[in-house]
DNA sequence: TCCCAGGGAGGAT
DNA sequence: ATCCTCCATGGG
């Protein structure tokens, strides 16, 4: 209590300690759109946090957490993003750095675009609304496996909830100069202890608890090591995932694409599954792992951009227009 | 009330 | 290999 007090006096007046920052476009390779790309629903994480314009997060540099803001301003091509964060000691540097892993600014968007920017290509449909969406990386490989988990056969409301929840009631609670506070995600040390009844009880997690808890014991136990699949390849981190509880292709390939930015990644769901097989397939019926297959091989090292283009083009489809589907 | 949500396990064909 | 059903939970 006492270090906060004298924060606050040495810090002065508290709005003096907010620092800013820009990135400009020249940190940048290619087009951005901030808001269509926090707006994906992109499973490495729960949702930023809203106010206005402004995108929140927080984040630990070196044992200490940084609450931070980011908006864009100008357009898709001629932009400024604005950074606000609080402390003393941090170099913007380092958050910068941070953000342009977190929101993919170094991805060669344009080269994705000229790749698959021709008539007969369906894809390319959805360059002119899309143009600068991004695929966002998850900074806590933890938190993406779990995050993929809980969003299995759910929405995205309740599994960000579910989230918040775990991190409400396990996660290290952080203060700011501002008054504020902010709940880390758990670690999995953390929530190896707890018992599935009370998980169950405080986080509406429904079946999702035994996978979670499942994973979180194996890595306590030292028995699965997620950054060592860092530097494997797309099929042994695949492997080693789906034998883990309540991951199968989809939340393995979630986690592979939107956790540790595994290019190769297509995660297939009902809605990929429906415009793949409209757009390509003569909406013929075919098995999901025809589908991911055919991304990775007909995307060839962009078959996680393009799972991300071809979702909200999914999700703009009218339900009669994509359901319907021939038998056979 | 029913159906669905960025699926997967376990079982039966 | 492909096709069922069930799985918790809450929103529409």
């Amino acid at each position: 209590m006492i270090r906060y007090i004298i924060v606050y006096l040495v810090s002065g007046r508290i709005s003096l300690n907010q620092k800013t920052f820009e990135i400009s476009k020249k940190d940048v390779n290619g087009p951005m759109n901030l808001a269509e790309t926090m707006a994906s629903a992109q499973t490495s994480e729960p949702e930023w946090s809203k106010d206005g314009e402004y995108f929140m997060d927080v984040e630990e540099f070196d044992g200490v957490p940084v609450k931070y803001t980011v908006t864009q301003v100008g357009t898709v091509d001629e932009f400024n993003i604005k950074v606000n964060y609080f402390g003393n000691t941090l170099a913007s540097r380092q958050l910068k750095e941070h953000l342009k892993k977190v929101l993919g600014l170094e991805d060669d968007l344009c080269a994705f675009y000229r790749k698959f920017d021709h008539p007969e290509e369906p894809l390319s449909q959805t360059f002119l609304r899309l143009r600068g969406l991004r695929l966002m990386r998850g900074t806590n490989l933890f938190e993406s496996l779990i995050c993929s988990i809980l969003s299995q056969n759910n929405s995205v409301l309740l599994w960000n909830r579910t989230a918040r929840f775990l991190m409400k009631y396990y996660g290290k609670k952080v203060r700011f100069p501002d008054g504020s506070n902010f709940f880390l995600f758990p670690t999995p040390e953390r929530l190896a202890k707890v018992k599935a009844r009370e998980l169950r009880a405080r986080t509406s997690i429904g079946y999702r608890a035994r996978p979670v808890l499942e994973a979180s014991r194996l890595i306590t136990k030292g028995a699965l090591e997620l950054e060592r699949l860092l530097s494997s390849s797309y099929e042994e981190s695949m492997e080693t995932l789906l034998n883990l509880y309540g991951v199968g292709p989809k939340v393995a390939d979630c986690f592979l694409l939107y956790g540790m930015a595994k290019f190769e990644a297509a995660p297939v769901d009902v809605w990929i599954q429906r415009i793949v097989e409209k757009l390509y397939f003569k909406n013929k019926r075919v098995s999901k792992s025809k589908s991911a297959e055919f991304l990775r091989d007909h995307f060839d090292g962009w078959a996680g951009y393009a799972q991300l283009y071809l979702f909200d083009f999914a999700r703009r489809m009218t339900p009669s227009t994509l359901r319907a589907r021939k038998p056979n």
